[in-house]
DNA sequence: TATACATATGAACACATGTACATGCGTTTG
DNA sequence: CAAACGCATGTACATGTGTTCATATGTATA
């Protein structure tokens, strides 16, 4: 243990969020952090497509898509309309479009 | 394989994002993707702390501290000065400040 | 209604990831 | 300059995660 103490440190404590707060977050972005499931999302960006178009666009298995899917669904990031047999998907709603969007242009600092 | 042929498929290929970029982006994602860095930027939101304030404040291990502030300076989503025997730690820019609330503003839909 | 089709799901496996433990390195101080 | 301090890092290990393979579910069609 240290002897430095930081008087600022207390007031830091108060102002951190929530257990479940931060917990809700990690898992949030956790869910953007995958090669795969980005990859999804930006073909959903301006389509609405069936899980045989991602597989053909995206060049996936439809196993590993539909796990995907799944999983983006969960966390409300895309929703899908069934019509016959085919599954529909695009992306829940502006938010996640806006997350993408602000994410690129972070990386081009 | 499916018969359904979607013509907006092949349009949709044009418009992804190359690979570099879609890895690129997932891992930077990735890095918010966990419940400990989370805390840890959250913590450095208003302040600048060092090492063993960060342990102090969120109540971790000095070991474990220091592999994810490795992690996030590798990142650049945090940086750090040293003087002396203390090594301060703050976020590395705005553009981390404006993704953190605005995820949080996601969380509350 | 039997079959093909589109998608979903369960299980297993390989790989990635975070933590604790031990220890190293740079700095300061007695 | 030796000891204490603050932090970093290597290793090992437990746990999490994504894919594949096999199979189930739901829908249309002959």
């Amino acid at each position: 243990m240290s002897d430095y103490i930081n008087p600022m440190a207390e007031n830091t404590i108060s102002h951190l969020p929530s257990e479940d707060i931060s917990i809700e977050l990690a898992d949030f972005y956790k869910v953007f952090g995958d090669y795969a499931r980005i990859r999804i999302l930006f073909a959903l960006l301006n389509n609405e497509l069936c899980v045989n178009d991602l597989a053909n666009v995206l060049n996936m298995s439809q196993s590993a898509l539909s796990h995907q899917l799944r999983i983006l669904r969960q966390n409300r990031l895309v929703k899908n309309k069934r019509e016959g047999k085919l599954s529909f998907y695009s992306l829940d709603d502006d938010h996640v479009y806006r997350i993408l969007t602000q994410g690129l242009e972070h990386l081009s600092h």
